[in-house]
DNA sequence: ATAGACCCTTCAGCCACTAGAGGTTCAAGA
DNA sequence: TCTTGAACCTCTAGTGGCTGAAGGGTCTAT
């Protein structure tokens, strides 16, 4: 039987994500010593792993607990699961092209920009000029 | 003289993210008229397009608050704007990587499963696999 | 028996907004 | 001048996914 500690440490995750998981509803309420510390078996440690790994992947704590939900009825199709993990290869690869398109802009942003006086710095015009803004007003944060 | 809602509409910004941006002290406040409304000009337009672009490019409230206090402030070195952009790029760049990891792990999860039964579904089998678990446990969520 | 490492609950905070309730003001048309 | 209704106001609470701290209790080794 494990403490939560070791749980922690066994799964990269920290202590208080572990009960965070538990008031949500992702981990199941585990057994209890007479002093009421949390203890945990191999199916839970496995459950963990598998939240952890999926958040470590992007997927959203929702779409962790789709999959969870399939994986415990495992008689079912797994479509899907294929359409979470499409809809989340889709996200990475809308975040890698934004991503890519700043990197360039901050790359030019900052080669142009050696030292002189901020009246001429060309990482504060650049973010003062409208016309050599980015197009896409929406999607900021993420 | 324009209102907060056309000021929203010409910057790409929501009403309501206007209000918080003055409440964090991002945005002065601004004129009001008799009734108590805002009343915003052209500086204040540039201000909120300088901190939309800056967001777009994915600098936190921070940096571009830091940013703005540069150009306020025009007569010192630029090497401080310089650098914020720097870490930025750092950051992006970062990002960029770990996402093209994320991507690679994805695709093989979703081209080895077409339809079979939960029960064989690689989606599910890599997320439950330790072994074949990313090394880098830190650093989830960003 | 005691030390101290670990555990417990509860609450508040982080970022950057977003939504809604419930009420007021403004500008244009009749 | 009056009325309509769109846009504005403040205030509060919620989002996701945790994280930290306060103020205690428990477990285990010595």
């Amino acid at each position: 039987m494990l403490t939560i500690g070791a749980l922690a440490k066994r799964t990269g995750t920290k202590v208080q994500t572990i009960r965070y998981y538990e008031t949500i509803g992702l981990m199941p309420p585990p057994q209890r010593t007479a002093g009421g510390q949390r203890r945990y078996d191999e199916a839970e440690l496995d459950r963990l792993a598998f939240v952890r790994h999926g958040r470590q992947l992007g997927f959203s704590l929702e779409a962790i607990r789709e999959l969870l939900d399939l994986a415990d009825n495992p008689a079912q199709s797994c479509a899907e699961a294929d359409s979470i993990a499409q809809r989340q290869l889709k996200q990475v690869e809308d975040r890698i092209a934004r991503l890519q398109v700043l990197q360039v802009e901050l790359k030019r942003m900052i080669c142009d920009c050696s030292h002189h006086s901020v009246a001429q710095c060309r990482v504060l015009e650049v973010l003062r000029d409208h016309s050599e803004c980015l197009t896409d007003h929406d999607n900021i944060g993420a």
